[in-house]
DNA sequence: TTATCTATGTATAAAAC
DNA sequence: TGTTTTATACATAGATA
């Protein structure tokens, strides 16, 4: 074309092939803006050159997103299902992770816990026991700091005697 | 053009505007495909006919879904994110009550209660309390099952002392 | 880059099949 | 519809700025 015809292949010197991209990409997103008006049409077009850099064409008629659903729906080519299996997956993941807490959280409240046999059931009454002294713990060093302020205050202390309930009972241990 | 030089708005004539689409449509994934050719340019295009029509043309280095990733990177416009958002929602959702879940399971093993004020704190004493009850109470029912079972066997005991095997899932520590 | 300048090669409007 | 024909209008390669 011009001044002489080229062949269509890969132009390789480097400043040319730039040029030519640039006049091209105009060229055809003016002939895709024309062919919407004059026929109607509706066109998306999406250019990168080689440096990455876009160029991008939609009808005004129609947004991509609405262009992109009816591609699928005509060429039954997936574009965003693999996506949406991806985050399915990860779903089922977190909510079969959140079974397994929901249910050993069950077992630590003392529900469901007819499903054990002995020995995790000892594991459970383990990890309770375990729990169980820790909070007294906790509880008892948030009384001593009370009782501790409380003595260093000026007024009565009957907010001081409030013990917890800490009712110790023996099992079989 | 050609015999004729036309103004660039809907042709009228049902006929024409027909006739013209299809050699504009040929010309414009023509060029799509040169360009591509010659420049090293990715390009993708889609275009309906006003009956609905679909023609494509995607280069056939890139993928349309990788090449529409890209101009999403580049854009910054979401394509399928409202429909992925639903599912992303989903997702931070269940993490969240994993994430309680979670928490409420440490403290009542006894960790990370340092966060927990006197009133919580006591709270989770009585569900860990509750929960060693039942567990002990279940412990008991075991054994009592167990050594009824041997009263009534005939043999030596020697099997029946065998504790249930415990194939075990862990956690409980 | 982008714009302008030309000579050429292409695309295409209109018509007819 | 799709093709061919033909006259014109456009697009553009290469050069230059």
């Amino acid at each position: 074309m011009g001044r002489g015809k080229i062949e269509i292949k890969r132009i390789e010197n480097a400043n040319n092939r730039v040029v030519t991209f640039s006049k091209r990409r105009n060229g055809l997103v003016k002939k895709a803006k024309e062919i919407t008006v004059l026929c109607d049409a509706k066109v998306a077009l999406i250019i990168f050159a080689s440096n990455g850099k876009m160029t991008d064409y939609c009808c005004p008629s129609m947004d991509l997103g609405a262009m992109l659903d009816q591609y699928q729906k005509l060429s039954g080519k997936k574009l965003w299902d693999t996506k949406h299996e991806n985050l399915n997956n990860e779903i089922d993941r977190i909510k079969k992770e959140n079974d397994s807490l929901q249910l050993e959280l069950r077992h630590l409240k003392g529900e469901d816990i007819q499903s054990l046999n002995l020995k995790n059931l000892m594991a459970v009454e383990h990890a309770i026991e375990h729990g169980l002294d820790k909070a007294r713990d906790h509880q008892m060093e948030f009384l001593m700091t009370k009782r501790r302020n409380v003595r260093e205050n000026v007024g009565g202390g009957e907010s001081a005697t409030q013990f917890p309930a800490a009712t110790t009972r023996d099992g079989y241990s």
